[in-house]
RNA sequence: GCGCCCGUAGCUCAGGGGAUAGAGCGCUUGCCUCCGGAGCAAGAGGCCGCAGGUUCAAAUCCUGCCGGGCGUACCA
């Protein structure tokens, strides 16, 4: 990474002006070396200086000076000057960047990628909505930002697994069995009633309507609770289908959809309970077994198993969690989760840490809940209420690319406004048709530089510089270009792969620029047009942009097409 | 009541100790004889919710208050 190289000529200069005397021996704070705002201000700026005067006990310009001083001989920097408060500001050598194109096109896919993972093994568990109803659209952001967020592990030197827990198990299927039973014997004619906390929306009406069709009366033979397993059994079948349809239709595969029953089945539940008895943290109480999770700071004790002898959630969940952490052997495990299980972030740090793991192995990412604009209204999605937008029709409506790209772009911990009218009629307004069509730019700028003739090798990897780039908007791209290793590693680190969408629209603009101020083939029109070598050196910076933009569409899950459909602007409006 | 998250441009949101606070959409004004105008250039628009505190430096960290969202079950 360019700021890396940065930070090694100013630790070679802080101890070299150290040596020397120029500057006291004190320790070094860690060099922190970015982009200033502002591009008067170079192309990238430290503030060690500043960090420095305290411990030193100098003026930060007279530091700044001393270490540019003392910077070591190097063919990175052109410039370095003090600045401001006791900034140091540094301009990069024109030649320098454009050796490090030949660097993108080498790495091609791979381009970005670092290995702060150092093989390490993580999983990343998102989405896993319980299986009674469609998904909703709040789960297409949890769905972006799961699978943004392995990909940048992935390219981060993780080895990363994409796991989505189905909740088949519990009190919850319990009433979406009562209710299938209820819906498919309406469905029959017969009279039936959903229990009171089973679910009352239309769409278990319909999968009761199909369970008849397809069953016929053959389970009214049965007794209640064997109806009641057999057909919550196959509504989970019939809902997970869905579920991974609409997963599909994002462009979002998971690894693994782990059943919640097999822990039940595989005795890990009951396993779970009694490593929690010998350690300790079990106490019984009111006919119910529970966690004494407020031995480990959390603010009251949660239940394991109810007074009705059947476990609730949490025992499975801290179960699920010893399989991925212990038994599976994760490093490190990610749950994406809604707002709405906000709660359940400190008992389930508690019981893994009950379980003897430590709990800073796993990360629990919580998101805020997506509000749909629709018509002017503002429709919020939370679960269980009968208003729900299915995720399918968002997808349908706006897009797999808007929908990933839109889902992405905000931090998790904001909420999010989704309008949906917007997304539709002015989609030849969005981001993310920007970005594809600058990326369809490069594509056709490489073809069209084929048809006349040049050979793939002018912008080959292995090609020697044909020109060193000078043109102010070459070198923003070429600098911007450079920059996506530090975005992938920051947004890896921080987990916030939100942070793609904006990378992608600041390359796409800082393209377009270009395009717009340096003419890449000639044209025969213009006496101005460029040499050959300038041609040559425009079209390896093309093919590395167009490399970029290939890659950080496809960390969002948005398309990197060749070709992009006309819009006619309608005149008349 | 208590807990978590959020209050930044007309709207939706980035930025989360550092230099003159940004983007998209919307608005105003210029640009289509050449590699794709789904574009480009310029402009208007901000007590960064309020009040204290920490710091050489606060939109950013801390405290309190105000406003919004979500939790606060022997549901998940």
């Amino acid at each position: 990474m360019v700021r890396d190289e940065i930070s090694r000529l100013l630790r070679a200069a802080a101890e070299s002006a150290q040596q020397g005397g120029l500057l006291p021996q004190v320790a070094l704070p860690e060099i922190t070396v970015e982009p200033p705002q502002r591009a008067e201000h170079g192309d990238y700026a430290t503030n060690l200086a500043l960090r420095l005067a305290r411990s030193a006990r100098m003026a930060p310009p007279q530091i700044a000076r001393e270490l540019i001083r003392s910077l070591p001989e190097n063919d990175v920097i052109a410039r370095a000057e003090p600045a401001g408060a006791g900034f140091i500001n540094f301009v990069l050598q024109p030649a320098w960047i454009s050796a490090r194109i030949g660097d993108i096109l080498a790495a091609g896919d791979r381009f970005g990628a670092n290995d702060q993972g150092g093989g390490r093994r993580i999983q990343v568990e998102f989405v896993s909505a319980n299986p009674t109803e469609r998904l909703h659209a709040g789960s297409g952001r949890a769905a972006a930002l799961g699978d943004s967020l392995a990909g940048l592990l992935d390219l981060s030197g993780w080895q990363v697994q994409r796991e989505y827990l189905v909740n088949d198990a519990g009190g919850r299927l319990q009433a979406l069995g009562e209710t299938v039973l209820a819906r498919y014997l309406q469905a029959l004619g017969v009279p039936a009633e959903v229990p009171r906390d089973g679910y009352h929306g239309e769409f278990l009406v319909q999968l009761g309507r199909e369970l008849a069709a397809q069953e016929g009366d053959a389970l009214t033979r049965l007794d209640h609770a064997a109806a009641v397993s057999r057909l919550s059994r196959m509504a989970v079948e019939r809902i997970v289908t869905l579920h991974r349809a609409d997963m599909d239709a994002l462009g979002v595969r998971f690894d693994l959809w782990f059943r919640e029953q097999s822990l039940h089945d595989d005795g890990e539940v009951a396993r779970t309970i009694e490593l929690l008895r010998e350690r300790g943290f079990v106490v019984e109480r009111e006919g119910a077994v529970w966690f004494s999770s407020t031995s480990l700071g959390d603010d009251k004790d949660n239940v394991l198993i109810r007074s009705n002898g059947i476990p609730g959630y949490l025992a499975a969940d801290i179960a699920y969690h010893y399989d991925k952490l212990v038994r599976r052997g994760f490093d490190r495990v990610i749950d994406i989760w809604g707002a709405d299980h906000q709660g359940h972030v400190s008992r389930m740090k508690a019981g893994v840490q009950a379980m003897g793991v430590d709990p800073d192995r796993l990360t629990i990412i919580l998101h805020q809940l997506v509000t749909l604009r629709q018509g002017g209204e503002i429709v919020k999605l939370s679960k269980r209420t009968g208003n729900i937008i299915a995720l399918a029709d968002v997808i349908e409506d706006v897009g797999r690319d808007a929908c990933r790209y839109f889902f992405l772009a905000r931090a998790p911990e904001s909420q999010m406004e989704f309008d949906l009218d917007l997304a539709k009629s002015e989609s030849a307004e969005n981001p993310v048709y920007y970005v594809q069509y600058a990326h369809a730019r490069t594509a056709s700028i490489l073809e069209l530089a084929r048809q006349r003739g040049v050979t793939d090798a002018t912008w080959a990897a292995g090609a020697p510089v044909p020109a060193t780039l000078e043109h102010p908007a070459e070198l923003a791209l070429a600098r911007l270009l450079l920059r996506y290793p530090e975005v992938v590693y920051d947004a890896t680190a921080q987990l916030e792969p939100h942070r793609l969408t904006h990378y992608a629209l600041e390359l796409a603009r800082g393209f377009t620029a270009f395009y717009h101020d340096c003419r890449v083939l000639p044209s025969d029109r213009n006496p101005q047009d460029p040499p050959p070598a300038v041609t040559a050196a425009r079209l390896r910076l093309v093919a590395a942009a167009k490399q970029v933009l290939r890659n950080v569409l496809g960390l969002i899950g948005v398309s990197a097409p060749e070709h992009m459909e006309r819009i006619e602007v309608d005149a008349a409006g």
